[in-house]
DNA sequence: TCATATATATGTCAATGACATATATAAAGG
DNA sequence: CCTTTATATATGTCATTGACATATATATGA
């Protein structure tokens, strides 16, 4: 099964990656609230990454975005468990939000435009 | 300059890649009409791929798509220029759009999720 | 003490896309 | 006739990305 929601469905193609779309979301969840890696990976769920994010991907793009000053972290030792690296948004990530809606927005047109195209071609009416 | 259309901007992210968005499309262009790659690589400017799409990918695609019978195709020698494959998409193909757009439109929701909740965190009301 | 939950990090491989380049044919213009 | 351009297909190479596996360490609870 592939999917989720109402268009669950038996798959018999490669499933879409969203390449990048999890950026935007750790940046947006980031800005909402400053969190660590292990926390995004539960709350990506709710930009519909199943089962949370890949534990990989989290980290290495936390990483990532660090390198390009997109967000900073300090470890906090105190509380319970292993230590754990509090990240928070810089204003360029603030900006790398603005731009990534405009290209999500862009992506949306284009989806959109196939889906109608699609629907000409097939719907049954 | 990135995007285009009312979205065009200043672009500080990386582009979107729109990964595998172009074999449902170049499949969706087969089924209304039989054609090569060459007519494709101009085509699928509707579907947003700005100066025509490019050739690597096309016919790159093109040889994949056949090899897993989603597509077939014939040399054709006559004509003008030089000899040309024309492709039309088999019963396969068709199941493959069938199923890339229930993926499109999962992938429609998301981002709208993503906008939606965007706007909640920086909409100027 | 042993298993489990929390937390971060890296290794490896395949898929994908971007860009460059190779090739051949035909038409058009000087 | 020769050169340029348009048509047409195809491959080489490299970086990015994602999927999956694995390594590491700390605290908690049974």
């Amino acid at each position: 099964m592939c999917g989720h929601g109402r268009n669950k469905h038996a798959c018999e193609c490669q499933k879409p990656r969203m390449e990048r779309f999890i950026q935007p979301c750790m940046l947006l969840l980031l800005y909402e609230k400053p969190a660590h890696g292990y926390e995004l990976m539960d709350s990506l769920k709710e930009f519909g990454f199943e089962d949370g994010a890949d534990p990989g991907l989290v980290y290495r793009n936390l990483r990532k975005l660090e390198k390009e000053g997109r967000v900073e972290s300090e470890w906090e030792t105190k509380g319970a468990g292993p230590a754990k690296r509090l990240y928070k948004v810089t204003p360029e990530g603030i900006d790398l939000i603005h731009s990534c809606s405009l290209h999500i927005r862009n992506n949306i047109e284009r989806l959109g435009y196939f889906l109608k195209r699609y629907e000409q071609n097939f719907s049954k009416d």
